[in-house]
DNA sequence: GCAAAAGTGTTTACTATACACCCATGA
DNA sequence: TCATGGGTGTATAGTAAACACTTTTGC
């Protein structure tokens, strides 16, 4: 088949790339009660990625992370955290570029350095989902959020990342206090336990749960939120501390 | 100063390594109540570094890993874990292997791929003292164990990864329970305390560790240790479970 | 008033800590 | 028998879990 898509640039690597290492971001958003992850469709395929890219000969790890993240959801300030480097030998040997994009300068393709091993540093992000204008790269055609149970066919061993990813914000979610990287400025008790409760992939003692979180003295109470249900109106909270720490 | 120091083919690339991308490992060993690292004195310097090397292109990261850690210590099944990542840009701007190492050929270093920025993925690795049988590679001249607390100038941004490896080990201490992989086969109680006390820096009480440790239900015990001390003679207890973990 | 969901109070269980004591060993 | 360090028992404090109850809201 013929295709002519335009990797803008990427194929000669006008911009200084580091050869065989690239960044790939898990970017978790909450929306309807479920865990999410926006995703990337490679063009006119089935197949799908994490939000990747390369990092420049002067370029620091993380800037690079954070600017991947900027050109994909538009947003500046984003709790990111490096979780791990996934390098096993044979990870980009499966569900390749070369396989999807059977495209035109096939040739040229493969003997390009995209084409060659990559080593992937791993990074996740948790935003705001309501603020993300999701935006696909050169690669891909369309970015759009999944829900982390209902994952599409991926790219290399991009669905091994999204589960050691969600295994480290696990992890961190009681020590580093980030699940409110992923919530709105202000939210409801019941918003912030079914929060947890998603994450970690089981319920939570809706009274000990708030003596829990208003301990801590993290949170401010605002004012109650009525939703027109019939039922008592929960109040608002703001979290105390800023929202976003940087990498 | 005119030196001739054999960098035995890494200057040539001849393995076909990976350009950019390094390995530099931790390897954590106790002694005589103290934690100890394994670093080794670039030739001719005062300047000392972490057990590094490079990642062949056919080869996974976490086999390189042990690779270098077989070549360094002579030791076969080692616990090791992969911890971070350090990318920053200027990371291997300061105290250089070209300043360092300002031997004969320097035109030809200072071109050389070795020569050019280095990410380089953090292991930490944990190994029993006595067995290790310490190594030096081409850049060095002498292996050695260090004092965490009295560490000499190092290389690069080495000092630093040590530090954050520490952090790793102590968060991992009660969880993965990797203590162990850094004492002989039979211990006592009491140099278990220590050695518990050492890495998290700040004294336990005796009665309520031993009452931990043995809750866990992990810990054989064997037989008595005389030692020749004039007080009741410790226990000496085995691991349970095998005391290597594979990355 | 009633159902639904939010918020608060109280009891219980468990675990971590602190304190006290006993035991074995060699000089 | 005494000092020394190892081992065990018990009380207390602090926290986590479970249970029960009250409050607010719209119909």
């Amino acid at each position: 088949m013929e295709r002519n898509v335009d990797l803008g640039g990427f194929l000669e690597n006008k911009q200084n790339f580091i050869p065989h290492l690239s960044i790939d971001s898990v970017i978790f958003g909450f929306h309807q009660d479920q865990l999410k992850v926006l995703l990337l469709r490679v063009h006119d395929s089935g197949v799908w990625s994490l939000s990747g890219g390369f990092v420049r000969m002067e370029e620091g790890i993380d800037p690079a992370a954070l600017r991947i993240l900027r050109e994909r959801t538009g947003l500046e300030n984003v709790y990111l955290e490096q979780y791990h480097t996934f390098g096993h030998e044979d990870r980009s040997k499966k569900n390749t570029l070369a396989d999807i994009l059977d495209f035109g300068h096939t040739e040229e393709f493969r003997n390009s350095w995209l084409n060659k091993r990559f080593v992937s540093i791993g990074y996740y992000a948790l935003v705001d989902f309501s603020k993300v204008n999701p935006t696909p790269d050169s690669f891909s055609d369309i970015a759009e959020w999944f829900d982390l149970k209902d994952l599409p066919p991926m790219i290399f061993d991009h669905r091994e990342m999204i589960y050691k990813a969600l295994e480290s914000l696990r992890a961190n979610l009681d020590t580093k206090l980030v699940g409110f990287n992923l919530l709105p400025e202000t939210f409801t008790m019941p918003e912030l336990q079914s929060l947890y409760e998603t994450i970690l992939g089981y319920p939570l003692r809706r009274n000990n749960f708030q003596r829990k979180m208003l301990s801590m003295d993290i949170l401010e109470r605002i004012e109650k939120l009525y939703t027109g249900a019939a039922n008592k109106a929960p109040y608002l909270y703001k979290f105390k501390a800023p929202n976003v720490e940087a990498v």
